[in-house]
RNA sequence: GGGCGUGUAGCUCAAUGGCAGAGCAGUGGCCUUUUAAGCCAUUGGUUGAGGGUUCGAGUCCCCCCACGCUCACCA
């Protein structure tokens, strides 16, 4: 704030009116404001008593950000926008006198807040406004807000010009939220989720806990971490991938169902639904198999939608849903007979799947695993068809370590994943609790990703094996994406729209 | 990381290799029921950064940066 030069022409120019306010003895930053009504809060006001002639007028004070300003001479008509909606002031130079009035043209602009009293009417066009007559600045803007000009056609507002570039609306969301009035409700809806969910856990007898998020040891997803350093312990943590493993060591502690929702971190590519932090929630259910997760799953979702929507139905980029029913349900192998048009079974190696996939004209990692292989063959074929809620279930053992095996097949485990709108959703299973089995996972997965890179995919965590020897009850697991659950709800296409401050690249210079 | 695309005034966008423009915002006026208010006048540019070709580059070439879409990666 010392140096002038860091002000743009039209900056200083605001700077300018700032101290002449404080001049005429207005000061543009007071400490306190004072409102008796929220904007919509005076027209439902107003509205109650305008049918009975006997009634006094409504009086109020206001505060908003003003987002139009219409002077007409000896009038002035704004907009004014606070945290419930807008409503419009008309100050007359009648009611204010002309020396503020011209204070309000001269040095008022877009963008700032103010305070205003008066009554309220109706003007001749049917609109409440605030007959204003007086006003303060309560905070006066020095850069101004990407113009923005609303102009409703049939209710429908239409934006001419406002700020819409995606690399300025990221970086500096606070101006695409002021200017922006839609985005923020993007928010809210992420609210509302977060709450139906925790009232549904709550409800369902869940515990909700917290657990590290700083771990000496990660795990519980295949994924590359962060790290980063402690200094006092000389010692290297991990930003936590997921939080599974730490869930289910407080099933071998006593708790019976446990939930939590919180922030995990993945060291990989972004894309429109992969942001590097994101939200996920993780429940554990004692005594429960992926079959009765299943049908939670359908029943929490619903309570979800009911809350957040007011209804189970919902529109997603064009296409409409019904949590309100059941899922449908389809057994890995079966779709894939019936979408890839490969049996897995005749393929019980690794060397013969992928020379069938290469026939099918996919490009095929030659180091891929089995299970890698028939994961390649969901995401080609299955996963961008699964518009409809979905739950996949049946996966290969050697891409689910942590997951019991089906009875019977020794190549499949009781794991599901949940699809919709194109894409994954969530993923669960019936929890190994067998930890001599889980060691030998811990095992086969270092030799699988052993030659794969010189990423560490899976360090032994022989905490949680020794957690798991002092005895784990059998329970189902489940971990959802809160982000793409929101952009479900709100009809969102990219993450980035429902997180408030999505990573970008830092700037040079 | 690869491919394609974008980057011009505060915002949204124009400009065959030939004077860098418009609307809105801003500034100065007029205007006492407007709502994309209107009318008159007017300011505002290192065309993302750097280099090259050319008499002349926003435009063509090279390199870099950022963003978008997409592919790869991501159990």
């Amino acid at each position: 704030m010392t140096n002038e030069k860091q002000f743009s022409d039209l900056e200083q120019n605001r700077i300018d009116k700032l101290l002449r306010l404080r001049e005429q003895g207005m000061e543009p930053y007071p400490a306190r404001s004072e409102r008796t009504h929220t904007n919509l809060e005076a027209i439902a006001d107003f509205e109650k008593t305008e049918k009975d002639e006997n009634s006094e007028p409504v009086k109020a004070t206001l505060v908003g950000r003003i987002r139009s300003m219409r002077p007409m001479g000896k009038l002035v008509f704004t907009h004014i926008e606070d945290g419930s909606g807008t409503i419009q002031l008309f100050i007359r130079a009648n009611d204010v006198g002309v020396e503020q009035l011209d204070l309000l043209k001269k040095e008022f602009d877009l963008g700032d807040f103010i305070q205003a009293s008066g009554d309220l009417f109706r003007t001749r066009t049917g609109e409440v406004s605030l007959r204003t007559d007086s006003f303060l600045m309560l905070s006066k803007a020095i850069t101004p807000l990407p113009a923005a000009k609303d102009e409703e056609v049939d209710g429908e507002i239409i934006r001419h010009a406002g700020l819409t570039d995606p690399e300025t609306r990221y970086r500096q969301r606070y101006a695409d939220l002021a200017v922006n009035p839609e985005i923020r409700k993007i928010f809210q809806i992420r609210a509302n989720v977060n709450r139906a969910i925790r009232e549904f856990m709550d409800g369902n007898g869940f515990l909700e806990v917290e657990t590290p998020i700083l771990q000496p040891i990660y795990g519980g997803a295949a994924a590359r971490p962060f790290i980063t350093h402690h200094n006092q312990l000389k010692q290297d943590l991990y930003l936590r991938i997921s939080f599974e493993l730490y869930l289910k060591r407080l099933m071998v502690g006593g708790f019976e169902r446990v939930y939590e929702i919180g922030r995990d971190f993945r060291n990989e590519g972004v894309d429109r639904t992969h942001n590097p932090e994101f939200t996920q929630i993780e429940f554990y259910m004692a005594y429960a198999d992926y079959n009765q997760v299943m049908d939670f799953t359908e029943k929490l979702l619903a309570f979800t939608a009911e809350k957040v929507l007011g209804t189970t139905e919902l529109t997603y980029q064009g296409k409409n849903f019904d949590f309100g029913k059941p899922w449908r349900r389809i057994e890995l192998k079966e779709g894939l007979v019936e979408l890839a048009g490969i049996n897995i079974d005749d393929f019980p190696e690794a060397e013969s799947l992928a020379k069938a996939m290469k026939e099918k004209g996919l490009k095929v990692d030659p180091k891929s695993p089995r299970g890698k292989l028939i994961d390649d063959l969901i995401g080609e074929f299955l996963e961008p068809t699964f518009i409809e809620p979905t739950f996949l279930y049946n996966y290969p053992r050697d891409i689910s370590p942590l997951a019991k095996n089906l009875p019977g097949d020794p190549q499949i485990v009781e794991r599901f994943e949940g699809f919709m709108g194109g894409f994954e959703l969530l993923n669960a299973f019936t929890e190994l609790n067998d930890p001599i089995d889980q060691e030998a996972r811990f095992l086969e997965m270092g030799r699988a990703f052993a030659s794969d890179s010189d990423d560490d995919f899976h360090p032994m965590d022989e905490d949680y094996l020794n957690a798991m020897k002092y005895g784990m009850p059998p329970n189902g697991g489940f971990g959802m994406g809160i982000d793409r659950l929101v952009m479900l709800f709100a009809d969102q296409a990219n993450i980035r729209e429902v997180i408030l401050f999505p990573h970008l690249r830092t700037r040079e210079e």
